[in-house]
DNA sequence: GTTGCAAGTGATTGTTCACTTACAATGCGA
DNA sequence: TCGCATTGTAAGTGAACAATCACTTGCAAC
């Protein structure tokens, strides 16, 4: 038993990464001070010198995978892109690191949302806010450089990107993680695109804020 | 206090919809026996009567949803209609119940899945199946009627209508039911026949089983 | 080395949960 | 009207959980 003394920056470090380790692999119930304290090889106690309650570890935990997500959006980017395999790389970026258990999506995240208190809800809604602004911010790169319909209602198609993926990893986990999350890639992909690329397009009414 | 001694039909029925009732407006946490027993007006006790444990209500209430969903499928048809038309009524049905909270979505049901026991998550499973069945074959009577282009793989664009809905559903969750569920409605569906209508789809390489 | 304090322990508290038990009321067929 | 299974109740049980408590340990400055 290393009792070991750390520096309460690193501990919180640890907790979080440990939490995110849960979460990942096992799911949100599984999510408890007692499991999560004998990960990280403390006592339930001394987890709470570090976070003041269970819903300020999960707050902490938001927030490092919103860095996550956004650091995701960028690293996707290559030199040479266009919006269009800018967003292609990401998807296949999510469903890689989703499939290896080292990444907590939006989705896994999504179980939370329903039962945590206000301040988690709000930096929950906070996080996907983002994500969904910077797919927007793509597509509409992709508009100026004329790779995407101009009459394409940009909000619309990153929240059909978000379902997505949101649809493939919901199915892939009713399969019991069985075959590649990826199957079906290919066809959404070309789906997806054909449908920004094509005329006869028609924008909802108004979207006010 | 009446005391009143129904048929055991009679009570399993209650039972269910009240469950149903309290899933769809405070979602599965607040699903508790407790909580069940109170809102139909029965001791905790009483509910154990017609039920023998929470999953086996939880089961039911699946079997309930996969009905409800099954019969929306049929009914959202009509006459004359191609089956573009089928799906955009049967999108708009989805929203409107999920709006008035008098159903409960697939989406709702996909949070309990990931702590149910292993027979729950059979049903959640193949209720999902079932549905993405029904809604690929009514792709594939498009294809033949050659309202959908054949190359698309009607697979993934099933899964590609699962995830609008889904989408739209989480995100008007996470705006605390704000806006309008429709809101891009509009916009997610004139992307999403685009998709399947234009040309160069390309399919997955192999879809095994 | 002593002292001060942050980081650790683990027993315990109070609450909520699914589920059980002992007993009472109901209503139906004979 | 009586017998009796069925439906109901109220008061439990124990397990899991987040959180707290009194106390101990390790580290570093003086």
């Amino acid at each position: 038993m290393p009792t070991e003394h750390l520096d309460s920056e690193v501990r919180r470090h640890q907790i979080v990464q440990t939490a995110r380790k849960i979460v990942a692999t096992q799911g949100m119930t599984s999510f408890t001070i007692q499991e999560l304290a004998k990960d990280v090889g403390l006592s339930e106690g001394a987890i709470y010198r570090h976070f003041k309650s269970k819903d300020d570890i999960l707050l902490a935990l938001i927030h490092d995978i919103e860095r996550n997500l956004l650091d995701a959006v960028s690293e996707s980017a290559q030199p040479e892109d266009g919006a269009l395999d800018h967003l292609n790389h990401l998807l296949q970026r999510h469903f890689s690191s989703i499939e290896r258990r080292d990444g907590v999506s939006f989705v896994v995240i999504g179980e939370s949302l329903r039962f945590a208190d206000h301040q988690v809800n709000q930096a929950t809604r906070q996080m996907v806010e983002s994500y969904l602004d910077m797919i927007e911010g793509i597509l509409k790169v992709g508009v100026q450089k004329g790779e995407i319909d101009g009459n394409v209602d940009t909000e619309a198609a990153a929240v059909m990107f978000f379902g997505m993926i949101q649809a493939s990893v919901t199915l892939w986990s009713f399969s019991n993680r069985a075959h590649p999350l990826a199957q079906h890639n290919t066809s959404l992909w070309s789906m997806f695109t054909n449908g920004l690329t094509s005329q006869n397009h028609k924008r909802a009414s108004s979207p006010p804020a």
